[in-house]
RNA sequence: GCGCUCAUAGCUCAGCUGGAUAGAGCAACGGAUUUCUAAUCCGUAGGUCGCAGGUUCGAAUCCUGCUGGGCGUACCA
């Protein structure tokens, strides 16, 4: 089944094929005149244009037919053409009450695709920051979103971890201890089992190497021979490097715990070491690739393009590979192993170009099949507070982790401010400062459209009124606290009836989750159902204070009220459940 | 320079495959409620949707130009 409007596109989609049109013009919105009716339909409008007919005339004809299809709508005609529809209580309730006594809420599944989420993608050695938060949210609700849909979701943590920062490291490391085995090119015995450094000393050493790097040519150079000489295999730098990659794994997979994000794979980049070389071989080999200022290049650009578009560079002169050499065969990688019908990039906006020259490339090569979508589905930056990104090469971000914990912290602070839950124990407290730091965190990045910019400012997502994870938290409680109380007190919940003014307009909402989840599932923008769930909230909120389940005497009507309460708790964590937020039993 | 993108209430932002009176949150002001958790609800005020044209019965939404931000623009990722 579906949603109350999918169900009126139907019917209008019908209606306007019955009068010789394409039913595509019977699309059923929700009304932009609450006053007028519930729901409207502008099709008779396009479709006249096209048709070149009276708009009036095709409403009058398309409004007759759907009435005879589905009588119990009540339809009016207004204006140049404008359908407004409205349903009876009646069915209201029946469609509650049916959502009721599904375990999907009446979603509708689609064709199931088999889709990959690349996502994530942290790099070793630098700690995650504010910025891996906007990949890893959006990228988790995505996968969330699309398996609710019943597509088959494989995601992929494409973690940096073959790049120049690794020659860098390296030779950081040598500067810092020269006598260890590491750089000794003749040195021919084991390499040490534990690592020479500690995770703190990576992200310490990190920055700095960047940074001298950016200045200073020499070191450059070196870093770049030092990741060239990896890339090739020398055995010193391999046997370092894996203690590199243990160490920020092992870090890496405790801040994706704390957010609650989970991947099906963990392949880095340099797990392509050995397909990069044998797929630009065979690049080269098929002249795809040619050498271009002694690199090694696929040219992408088209007769059409407005502006220039650069070659992708897949070989540097000096031997190494690059961004694009890896995630070309990556793409290879994921054909041959996962077969998929789309790639959807969760990376920052600023990559789109990179992206475009990949696509192009892997298209021009037969890597990928030409129905095999490739998105990138990108996002906006997280600045600070003076409107600038958060930097991360040069050093000294805020952590991920860090964030975390402030914003735990407020919600515990808050706790204690409000005091609220003293009675609780120690434990449980602690679990709802929690949950309610993460849904700090990820609502106030969810509800932003993923394309724009926004400023991280923590005050404002730690303010706990208004359109905040923390207000949909409280509203959900609030629900599971009358459902506990009503279960002791002996109240049974019932059937749905008896629908008047206060109780209709919530269960319309609750009756539009799929519509959020679609539109949220087309755009890949999850922003659509942080105001869905809003709304719900809010509407449940108004419901809240003028029906009174405990107090009703009515016991027909409580059972009913009872129900959408109920109806409401599924719901809205339902949608939480897509954001990956998470709710207490009560806060 | 070229390309992409953005400009909506005092502030932060939704809305954009064209639809009837442009929506939220915060801030401001007024009210409800001694509760099923007030981390609530209701109401008031606040707008030439950057500017100028164009297409259309109808434009915040599509097109063109302009202004002003942001981003990108072959050997970083």
């Amino acid at each position: 089944m579906s949603s109350i409007r999918q169900y009126l596109s139907g019917i209008f989609g019908e209606a306007f094929e019955k009068a010789g049109l394409d039913k595509s013009f019977g699309a059923v919105v929700e009304s932009q005149r609450p006053d007028l009716s519930q729901f409207q339909c502008n099709g008779a409008m396009a479709a006249a244009k096209v048709a070149k007919c009276n708009p009036r005339q095709t409403a009058e004809k398309v409004a007759e037919t759907a009435r005879e299809l589905a009588p119990q709508l009540s339809i009016e005609l207004a204006g140049p053409g404008f359908m407004n529809i409205s349903v009876s209580d009646e069915f209201i309730a029946a469609n509650a009450n049916s959502s009721l006594s599904s375990t999907t809420l009446r979603l509708e599944m689609p064709t199931p695709q088999k889709i990959v989420i690349d996502f994530g993608g942290p790099n070793v050695a630098k700690p995650m920051h504010v910025g891996h938060l906007r990949s890893s949210i959006i990228g988790d609700s995505l996968q969330r979103l699309l398996r609710r849909l019943g597509h088959s979701v494989v995601t992929d943590n494409h973690i940096g971890d073959w790049g120049t920062q690794m020659g860098m490291l390296i030779c950081k490391m040598r500067e810092e201890q020269p006598s260890l085995p590491y750089f000794d090119e003749k040195y021919s015995g084991e390499y040490p089992k534990d690592a020479p450094c500690s995770i703190a000393d990576l992200e310490r050493m990190y920055p700095q190497a960047s940074a001298h790097c950016k200045t200073d040519e020499v070191a450059m150079a070196e870093a770049v021979k030092a990741t060239d000489e990896l890339q090739k295999g020398r055995a010193g730098y391999i046997a370092l490097w894996k203690h590199f990659v243990a160490l920020s794994v092992e870090t890496l997979k405790k801040d994706f715990d704390a957010l609650g994000v989970r991947f099906d794979h963990w392949y880095g980049e340099s797990h392509y070491t050995s397909a990069m070389r044998e797929l630009t071989e065979s690049l080269r080999r098929n002249g795809c690739a040619v050498e271009s200022e002694g690199a090694l290049v696929m040219h992408v650009a088209r007769e059409d393009d407005k502006a220039p578009m650069p070659p992708v560079l897949l070989v540097k002169s000096g031997g190494g590979f690059l961004y694009a050499t890896s995630d070309i065969a990556t793409i290879d990688f994921r054909m041959k192993e996962f077969a998929p019908d789309r790639i959807i990039y969760v990376v920052d906006k600023r990559q789109s170009q990179h992206f475009e020259q990949v696509f192009r490339a892997v298209r021009i090569a037969s890597i990928v099949k030409s129905e095999t979508g490739l998105e990138h589905t990108g996002f906006g930056t997280v600045n600070g507070p003076d409107g600038k990104p958060f930097k991360t090469r040069a050093g000294g971000v805020m952590r991920l982790s860090d964030l975390i914990t402030m914003v735990t912290d407020k919600a515990r602070s808050r706790m204690t401010e409000a005091e609220i839950g003293s009675n609780l124990s120690d434990a449980e407290k602690e679990d709802i400062a929690v949950k309610v730091g993460m849904a700090t965190l990820k609502f106030a990045d969810l509800s932003n459209h993923r394309l724009s910019d926004y400023v991280f400012d923590l005050e404002k997502f730690s303010c706990f009124e208004g359109k905040t994870g923390p207000y949909l938290l409280y509203t959900a409680v609030r629900i599971k606290s009358i459902m506990r109380k009503a279960a002791d007190a002996g109240f049974a919940e019932g059937p749905i009836t008896g629908i008047g003014e206060p109780e209709r307009k919530l269960l319309l909402i609750l009756a539009s989750l799929t519509d959020a989840i679609n539109a949220a599932a087309e755009n890949l923008a999850p922003n659509f159902l942080c105001d869905y769930a809003y709304s719900l909230a809010q509407e449940f909120n108004r419901f809240y204070n003028d029906c009174h389940i405990m107090r009703e005497e009515n016991v027909e009507r409580r059972s009913s009220w009872l129900s959408i309460a109920k109806l409401s708790l599924l719901t809205m964590e339902s949608a939480l459940d897509i954001l990956g937020i998470s709710m207490p039993d009560r806060m």
